[in-house]
Parts: structure tokens; C-alpha cells; sequence
DNA sequence: CCCATACTGATAACGATTCTCATTATCCTA
DNA sequence: TAGGATAATGAGAATCGTTATCAGTATGGG
């Protein structure tokens, strides 16, 4: 069962929850936020951060670090994959990423601001990621984890599956009409 | 936040659901089932195939393979690395063996013979780990998924936080006494 | 016992990420 | 606006878990 999870330098059509904006003023935002993270524990910045910031609000998504490296040195061709992994670490740090890893192992990341927590559905056919909310399942993590001591601080749900587009493209076991 | 889930040459205490056999037994129907698996492919069996199995059945828990190959050296020190990964990769094939990938970057096996699906509780500070069965997440899964046109294959359902333990041995935020 | 073939061990290769370190940029101060 | 402390960068080496390669070995059916 290989999982390809899409996002490199295709588009992304419909994936749910996503964010409304095209990334423009949500980048602006975003590095206004980083830029006042930045001054109060007396960090710089830089064009780098400038640039790898907007193409990654940009991107909107999911999005994968070598996808992210692609584009940005699409705008400046002398940007260094560490400067990008650099980049997003700190941009998780205070806030305006998440990091991701589903199981193909690679890291993605998706922007934060103005969004709430959600999980996913991975399709395992072609990679398509929707997003989720549910409440209900929450609460239950928080209980179920309670009832054996623990505090919960975080949590994993990723749900993999076919998503309707793929099943309609498929024979299926179904129907074995000679 | 790093994530220590022990495990490696270190005893398990109560890690929850865990097998109630000590591996003994269980390893024998392991090696059955293996063997019959083999068979019906015309694959052989091998001296270090059943070594690993032995050694595997014997930790019992959630084993990480660099565990398992020091264990298994222990028995027989010619035992190749590259061996160790083929095996448990076939063990978890052939359904003796179910593979997890936690967020610590390196793949774990735990003995799936008479055991049912069953999802985790990890603690961030002792690294313990807690199985958990509910039902009722379950069905909300199977449902949130339908709901988004998808039919759900398998899933990850992680629960990150601090064990009763941990959270006694530790100072805590509140009663800030002068 | 023979032979086709699966299995093994040693080690090279891999992919994602991090580290190193010499060079460069930023920004605060005088 | 120049100087200097120090943070950030780029290039490539290094790391880590895992897989691939490939020549030599073991297995099991005949
Ligand atoms: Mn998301
Ligand atoms: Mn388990
Ligand atoms: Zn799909
Ligand atoms: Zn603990």
C-alpha cells in the first residue's frame, strides 16, 4: 500500500476545510506575526524569511518541504534547502505553521493563522487530503485518555481510505458479472 | 518536546492491554503460522527466521527493531541488520506482526497473534505507552470518513500526553506557593 | 546426493533532515 | 553613517533508519 499524497508543484483542487484567501493576505499576517516573534527575542530578518514565508502561504495546502524548496528558488535560485527547513521550524515555533507527518514520511507543512485544529482523511489511491472536525471524537480522546491517568497534550488521527472519486474509478470486488 | 517511548534493552512494566503470555507459547504459534505462510509460497524457513521470531515473542510490547537485533545478536552475533528488517517485514505480512510508526522516526513491531486492533496512549515524558480499544471512536471514524465520500482502509489514532506518573513527579503550574 | 532457488551477510546506497563552519547580512550604537 | 556584535546563510558533510546489491550459503524437493 504505497501513499502518494500529492502536493509537489500540482495543484490542489478541492481539500476541504481549506482556507478561504488565496494566501495574500494571509501571508501578510503572517509575516507581520513573525516579525514581531522575531524583535522580541532579538532574532532578524531577513529576504530569505520574506520569501520562503509568501510562497509557502502561497502554496496553501499540505505542503512538502522539496515542494517548498522548488518554488522558492523559483524565485531566488541561491536559497538554501537548510535556509527552508531553518525557516520552518521557526515558523512552527511561533505559530504561524504546523508541521504534518502523515506516513510517507516526509514532513509537510500547512499554515495556522485563523485556523482551527482539524485531522485528515488520506485517500491511499491518489493522495487526496481532506480535512476534519469532530468534536464528538475529542472529547472521547480526552476521556478514554483520562480513564488510564493520562493528561492529553496532543494527538494523531489520520484516517486512510479511498475517497469517492477513486472508488468510482475502480473495478471493486462488487458486482462480478462474468 | 522529545519523545523518548523506551523500549530498547529496558523491561516494560504495565503497558496496558498488553499479551497476558510471557511469549513462550505464543511464539510457538507464531512459528507455526509462519511456516505454514512460507509454504503455501514456496518460500524456506531458516535457522534465523526462527531466532527473531523466539526473540521477538520474547520482549513482547511495542519493539523497536535496533532493540530486536541487539537481543537477537545476544543469541546469534553473525545475525545480519538487513536480515532483522527482511523478517519482520514478512512477519507483518504473513499478519504475525502488526508494524507502528510513532513520532520518534523509527518503526516498531508488536505481536499481533490474539491480539485485536487496538490504538495508543504515549507519554511524552516516560515514553510508556498504553493500548486502548474504543468502540465508539471507532464508529465515528467510519462515519466522519462516509460523510466526505470516503471509505476508511485503516487509521492512526495516537494520543500524546502525560502518564499519572509523570505528572505527580512534577512540579505543575499550579499551586505557585511563595 | 543434486540442483534450482530462496536466503543470508556485508556493505553501499538512499532520502529526509540536521549539522558544521566559513562567509555574509542585519541592526544597534556611537 | 561607519563599526562591530551577533544572527543568518549556503554548501556540503554528516546522520539516521531503512533498503538495495550481490556474491556466497542454505534449504528442500526429486
Ligand atoms: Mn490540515
Ligand atoms: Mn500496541
Ligand atoms: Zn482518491
Ligand atoms: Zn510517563
Amino acid at each position: 500500500m504505497r501513499i502518494v499524497i500529492s502536493m509537489g508543484s500540482r495543484r490542489r483542487s478541492g481539500t476541504g476545510v481549506e482556507a478561504a484567501t488565496d494566501g495574500k493576505g494571509e501571508a501578510r499576517t503572517a509575516l507581520l506575526r513573525l516579525g514581531a516573534w522575531l524583535e522580541e527575542r532579538g532574532l532578524k530578518h531577513s529576504r530569505q524569511r520574506d520569501v520562503i514565508v509568501e510562497t509557502f502561504y502561497g502554496m496553501g495546502g499540505h505542503v512538502p518541504v522539496d515542494g517548498l524548496v522548488a518554488r522558492v528558488r523559483a524565485l531566488d535560485a541561491r536559497v538554501s534547502v537548510a535556509t527552508v527547513y531553518r525557516t520552518m521550524k521557526l515558523l512552527a515555533e511561533c505559530g504561524i505553521a504546523v508541521p504534518r507527518r502523515f506516513d510517507d514520511g516526509q514532513t509537510r507543512y500547512e499554515p495556522s493563522t485563523g485556523r482551527s485544529h482539524h485531522d485528515h482523511l488520506i485517500c491511499t489511491g491518489c493522495g487526496r487530503i481532506v480535512e476534519f472536525e469532530n468534536e464528538r471524537i475529542e472529547e472521547l480522546q480526552i476521556r478514554v485518555a483520562r480513564s488510564h491517568g493520562f493528561e492529553v497534550e496532543s494527538h494523531k488521527l489520520e484516517l486512510y481510505g479511498r475517497c469517492d472519486r477513486c472508488r468510482r474509478a475502480e473495478p471493486g470486488a462488487r458486482d462480478p458479472r462474468p
